[in-house]
DNA sequence: GGTAAAACCGATTGACAGTCGGTTTTGACC
DNA sequence: GGTCAAAACCGACTGTCAATCGGTTTTACC
């Protein structure tokens, strides 16, 4: 299985941000569909989104390949697992033990309503009971 | 009563994520004290923790009081609160949906032993209870 | 083989962290 | 009240990095 784990997240920039979005929503997207669909609006040019993608495509976000002339980028990365890398960065900078770390968590999901919370307790459920055999 | 809420939490250089660490286990610290207990090892000068002390207190997350010539600094936010802005900033970024975030947390909180899940199942509780009249 | 589209390269700008030197302020002490 | 050291404050410089774009080279396609 690939592990798309990430490690020391790079800073990423609004640009970045909004361009991963679209990845995650479009699919996949040429620089020229990604301009048409957010730069154009932005007034940038497709060469800002193009650098942004390449950019984008070294730190290891994205993924591309070359159809005829243009590249086709997709993320390689999953929004939950991007999100989960920069949680668990936080908690390595911040959380002193595993309490002040849970307590963040339950504090950033306060606003969240009860269906969430019941959510959250499902998957805690689940992350236990597949942990009988757990390694390490 | 004080809101210590952080909104667009300005980004944190590793000299200041130090500092903040230091004055969250020193209680508080002059930029003397803090140049003697991380500076001097790091073979920074005395004037660098003292700007950096600076920045963190114009960022808000510093406090600081005058007493005889030296400033005395403190947190302004809890080491939690702190990690929590961060994990929500993330969420409200990167979070499409609900289940996305919770299942990025628990991601993230997958290397977390028994006893931490458990301690979460009760903070989700103790969230839950204290929730009945919640004004969104 | 010419042409338009796209990649690629390089340069610039603007933030911002980190760093420090130099100047001003200030409190303590004689 | 004058001196002096300690501390604050100011300004500058460096390095990194996102964002931006112009110009050049490559390339697929007719």
């Amino acid at each position: 299985m690939p592990s798309g784990q990430i490690r020391t997240m790079p800073r990423l920039g609004e640009l970045e941000s909004t361009l991963l979005e679209h990845l995650w929503s479009a699919g996949s997207a040429t620089a020229r569909s990604a301009h048409e669909a957010i730069g154009r609006s932005r007034g940038i040019s497709l060469n800002t989104v193009q650098s942004t993608l390449d950019r984008l495509h070294r730190k290891g976000l994205l993924e591309r390949r070359k159809i005829s002339r243009a590249f086709h980028y997709s993320a390689s990365v999953t929004r939950a697992s991007l999100l989960a890398a920069l949680v668990a960065e936080a908690a390595v900078r911040f959380g002193e033990d595993r309490s002040t770390a849970m307590s963040a968590l339950v504090d950033a999901a306060e606003q969240l309503d009860e269906a969430a919370l019941s959510e959250l307790e499902r998957l805690i459920e689940a992350r236990r009971a597949g942990r009988e055999d757990s390694d390490d």
